[in-house]
DNA sequence: TTTAATTTTTAGCTTTGTCTAAAAATAAAT
DNA sequence: ATTTATTTTTAGACAAAGCTAAAAATTAAA
């Protein structure tokens, strides 16, 4: 398997995790960046080795052997990104690019050892779930700051936008996951919210609330 | 930099570390499992980076750039060598593979943030000096086993060969670094050695014996 | 239901790194 | 000093992964 078929593999799960129906060739060239003719290239070659099923003109989608690559890159990417936070001592938004390089590094025993040295965590810097050594994953029911109505409360678990940009504004307004959310009220007309964070009162964009996980509390 | 040509100028380097000439292009291509084709072409290429200082039919050498970006990889080879057998848990003889992956992984700040997580360690488990950021290494002075003469002592401080079946017979023996050695005699027949390790007594080939660097006492 | 727009695929070209086979240069041996 | 052997380089081919431009299929619009 080289690199490029796993990028292949992982962006094909990313996108049919939310929406389990088949994928197109657009969307997947929109997120590896490359063009569509590259990626109907590299569909036949992942269909020819049964990890996708694909036909002509009508999208594609992952066989149970796919599926178990891509959640075994997953599996590697998030935990190298523990490693790096935990261990390391990177802030969470330096660490995925790196995490791109260390989730193609092959050794299962490697994985394996380096799961156990974390501790067996379930959940990445950013909230996101780590597959088990099976593929298992363990989904905590979480949703989005912006659909909560007001008085509600909950704490942050995650953030869907895991850009450096997004990040680091939390950093500033100090929210963190693990971090104590009240939804005091929402602005009728730019639909801002104001909220206390750890007591702390803040307004936010809906933008803003529309990338943060929360677990009602 | 691609990964093949940081595996060429690592090679290039070992196979000019000892003996500090040019180097030819069959030893390159006898190192690296491929082709004196391969090699020329790839030499071509490494030149019009300013990587290796290169004339047809004369031989090569690294370049002072070359040589700090070979140093680069065998630091990072090495430190994650002993991230392994430290924090993971590993085996000296498994781990060669495993850093032959790492050590394509581009990030300076990740190599230096683990050299200090590790301790900022001179030596990794095979006893091979580790290069700092800046290059430079710290060469402790050492010899072969089969060099000694009867009735000489050492500290047990590397290995030469670093094959896995090398490293296993050593396991066996319970020879491993940090053992006393103390040479008893010599077999004139087929040069083999009686010696102590650790007090126990016990014989080894001339092979063995030129394959185990040690620190005189 | 034709026509128009969009999406997807194909055809052909490029780069990287490899190979084999042949040619050229160098080294060794008569 | 030739001839022979070895080493090194070149020439040409191939697979992987990408691209552009054109063709084909599908979807949307008129
Ligand atoms: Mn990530
Ligand atoms: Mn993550
Ligand atoms: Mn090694
Ligand atoms: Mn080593």
């Amino acid at each position: 398997m080289t690199f490029s078929e796993e990028n292949y593999l992982k962006a094909i799960y990313h996108l049919t995790s939310h929406s389990n129906s088949g994928v197109s060739t657009n969307a997947i060239a929109e997120m590896m960046e490359t063009k569509a003719s590259s990626v109907t290239d590299m569909l036949k070659k992942l269909s020819d080795k049964d990890f996708v099923n694909y036909k002509k003109y009508q999208g594609v989608s992952l066989t149970e052997s796919g599926k178990l690559e891509a959640k075994m890159i997953v599996r590697k990417h998030r935990l190298w990104e523990v490693f790096l936070v935990e261990k390391l001592d990177f802030s969470w938004d330096e660490v995925h690019e790196i995490a791109e390089q260390l989730e193609h590094i092959k050794s299962e025993k490697l994985i394996n050892k380096l799961d156990d040295f974390l501790g067996n965590p379930t959940e990445d810097p950013h909230g996101d779930p780590i597959p088990d050594a099976k593929g298992r994953i363990i989904a905590i029911e979480k949703q989005l700051l912006s659909e909560l109505v007001p008085h509600q409360s909950g704490v942050c678990v995650g953030v869907k936008d895991t850009s450096s940009a997004f990040l680091k504004y939390l950093d500033k307004q100090e929210i963190a996951l693990g971090s104590t959310i009240d939804f005091i009220s929402k602005e009728t007309f730019d639909l801002s919210l104001k909220i206390k964070v750890d007591g702390k009162e803040l307004t936010i964009s809906n933008k803003i609330a529309s990338n943060l996980f929360v677990k009602l509390l």
